[in-house]
DNA sequence: TACGACACGTGATGC
DNA sequence: TGCATCACGTGTCGT
């Protein structure tokens, strides 16, 4: 039943241990099932004569513990994830593999359907201010898809700074409605963010867009607006 | 290096075959692994007489097969999951088990942060009618908490309404903020929903308030409001 | 060859 | 006891 411990067979090939071999350097007929195999194999002993100072049952040992080690890396590096996603999702740290992976698939698609949900945006000028910022789905190449809607009293500069807004976020613009009623403008946008800076993307877009927004704000004519709504949505 | 399949061992045991059987019904020094284990353990051969009907190196063989069997669901059950986020994050199929969940931990994580940053609710009652509900994070015993906040014009009914609904729809008020001005009234709500219905609990609200609102709309004193806005916020 | 990713069967452990 | 879950070491395939 019991085997050998694999250390015990790592010590013996660091040369911890030199009794009981053969005249090939290692026991014959032992324990270890990777020697066994590594024996009955073909090439054996038929090169080992060609290589005395890295013997093929090292080289084979060597890598075999290679092997084990990077799978163990492997396994480590996986269940590390599962343990981040056991600390993000509802759920205490005994929860199973699959049950939390089930949450985690529900969480994701709860959520892909609810921001795909929220397709259409006003394009009729309100009467107050508005900015909002919708992360929307991500595209088959990997970008983050975004709807942004703004609201505002027009004025002439406001498409240009917008547009450079869009070009210093490297900001790829897909679709733009634009509404004017009564000196007021609304324009929605629908842009594609860069692969590599989505989510910041957003915040910033939201960030440059309330400036922008304050901007034409702090122009005397607009005084008696005022700002109703700031919000990001995701 | 090879061993035999242990499918040859389960149709041996199912008694395909009888070759080279000893007294108690199988072979003594066999190759199959398990069968060796079972063999020098300790209980063996000491019971086998007791068990004519079910010999004890079946029952130990039937365990392993179904041990094998029970792992092999364990595992299509996980990778089934790990398919599902798959197709639902962006990548391709080949992307490897590691990779695949640290682009899931991301997601999660970036999901958790936009929504935990949509906290603060306008209080103050603004000049048009307006719905948010604003779905937040799951509490520590896995209800999801979120907040609604209604804008409308303000009538006697109206508390006692909306109660009503929170009470039909098994929503637990946590907190609740009110402001009135001017005949109107803004109540800003955060409840949590039932654990097994979170998501629909939203949308249920969502609707619940909004034909709350347009029972207000169409009493004659409020025709010259009308709705701004209807979110639903992920 | 050597390395990485995967599925597999198995022993251990906890209910 | 049986059943479920896990970590582990290994064989194998692809690059």
């Amino acid at each position: 039943m019991h085997q050998p411990e694999d250390q015990d067979l790592y010590r013996f090939i660091a040369g911890e241990s030199v009794m009981n071999v053969s005249p090939y350097g290692f026991p014959e007929n032992c324990d270890f099932p990777a020697m066994q195999s590594f024996c009955s194999s073909s090439y054996y002993p038929l090169e080992v004569a060609g290589l005395a100072d890295t013997p093929p049952q090292d080289r084979a040992l060597a890598a075999l513990k290679n092997h084990k080690e990077a799978e163990k890396r492997r396994r480590e590096r996986i269940n590390s994830h599962l343990d981040k996603l056991r600390s993000l999702l509802p759920c205490n740290s005994k929860t199973d593999k699959a049950s939390l992976l089930a949450k985690v698939v529900q969480r994701v698609k709860e959520l892909k359907e609810e921001t795909s949900e929220i397709t259409e945006l006003e394009t009729f000028p309100s009467e107050t201010d508005e900015i909002t910022v919708l992360a929307g789905d991500y595209s088959s190449d990997g970008r983050l898809i975004f709807k942004a809607s703004l609201c505002c009293e027009d004025r002439t500069d406001l498409i240009p700074d917008l547009i450079e807004i869009l070009n210093s976020l490297h900001l790829k613009t897909l679709r733009s409605e634009m509404a004017t009623l009564g000196g007021r403008i609304r324009n929605v946008l629908v842009v594609a963010a860069d692969k590599d800076h989505s989510i910041e993307s957003v915040h910033f877009l939201q960030n440059a867009l309330k400036s922008l927004l304050e901007r034409s704000s702090s122009s005397d004519r607009s005084k008696r607006r005022r700002i109703l709504d700031h919000k990001m949505i995701m």
